[in-house]
DNA sequence: CGAAACCCTTGACGACTGTCAAGACTTTCC
DNA sequence: GGAAAGTCTTGACAGTCGTCAAGGGTTTCG
């Protein structure tokens, strides 16, 4: 199990220099520890993870996690930022490369289908964290800065719509992200549990939302 | 508010033949032991939540739990069980006291104010164990359930809105249900957060929200 | 009264947890 | 080469958990 990193920092850029990259290398392992660990929360829930369960995902033994981090806080805490900076930028091509509202208000809907259908295990991991912040007081910082951010990216895509079908919006950035996450989050549900009409009824039910965010067409 | 029943025909008949009451005592210790664990479950979450702690919250010691409960799980699902029957006629005086449309708004709005301020630690135990059954499958049939009767008590609500409105609804009850939970969620993380205008916030929402969901005015 | 059923406490078990010290192994640098 | 710094494993610690058996206490009823 031990010693394939030694290969892999090896084989890499060997010729050059191998050394003289010690806080890199040292923020290159603590990214897969962060990596490992999301993949067992994702799979078990921030709950009944363990740092043996994440040691036992990854090449290492259990106790390395306390040499790259303090404690078992630190690591979720660690895990929980480096997922945001994955998600952040999920609809960013949907705003840039849409022209018309249609085709925005499709591409939308096509791209939380996808990642409800491909990335759900973050997706009840991210739910986890946030209703566990609402227990536990040390995780509210992090859950309260990667919600804003979340607000931002759907206000994005909701202002961008605007935009685009020559509406003001109706609503606040706040309301616009409570109820597409309202949504969402019931999809999601819907989705693990095994409903197979989940996926189709998100696109739907999004597609008739969204004109209601905007103030009614002039006609 | 559930087990009334029983409590109610041991106390009459307790003249008469104090004993022969076995499963009403034995449900009635259940209900004890479920309120208990409720107010425990409420304060530290699903995950932080011991069968020790429960009994300490009770007037028990920690091994009663297992004379009245298989185990854990059986425990913890009759107390959403139980959770559910008193949450479900929450806004029935709301849906039946109105008698135009803006009432019915104002009084469903304060409503969801006020048992956000006075029962905050049940509602974060159920998005808690929502969250839950997303990963562990033996609680999605009970959490499935009690999420089809909430989605049933909105829609009461919406639905009773749209006839005192005199206009037809224009979103599903899933969808209703979906968006008004979002905003609700929200709502909730910000005031356990400390967020002072949650509160406003989610009664504004609701008046902006709820007219949307009806199709528009003939005007 | 005395047997029997019921209720509850006590104490212990094996398993699991986060944490950390001790030491082996590897890499770096003079 | 050899000291020094860095990296990782191993093993153990104190604690908590769910579970359950053994045995008092209490109540019920013939």
């Amino acid at each position: 199990m031990a010693g394939t990193t030694s290969t892999v920092s090896g084989t890499a850029a060997a010729s050059s220099r191998t050394r003289r990259a010690p806080a890199d290398k040292h923020d290159a392992r603590r990214n897969q520890l962060a990596e490992s660990a999301l993949t067992t929360l994702g799979e078990l829930g921030y709950a009944r993870t363990s740092l043996r369960e994440i040691a036992n995902n990854s090449e290492f033994s259990h106790g390395v996690v306390h040499y790259y981090f303090h404690d078992k806080l630190e690591l979720i805490v660690y895990c929980v930022r480096y997922y945001k900076a994955q998600c952040v930028t999920r609809y960013d091509a949907v705003v840039s490369d849409s022209t018309t509202a249609e085709g925005l208000l499709d591409a939308f809907a096509a791209k939380l289908v996808e990642t409800l259908r491909d990335e759900a295990p973050m997706h009840r991991l991210w739910y986890d964290l946030r209703t566990q912040s609402m227990f536990e007081e040390s995780l509210r910082e992090a859950v309260t800065m990667i919600d804003a951010t979340l607000e931002e990216m759907i206000w994005r895509v909701v202002s961008r719509y605007a935009e685009l079908a020559g509406r003001p919006t109706a609503m606040t950035p706040s309301a616009a992200y409570a109820v597409l996450d309202g949504l969402f989050q019931q999809a999601l549900l819907g989705h693990l549990v095994g409903q197979p009409q989940a996926l189709d009824q998100i696109a739907s039910q999004v597609h008739g939302l969204m004109p209601l965010m905007l103030a009614p067409a002039p006609s």
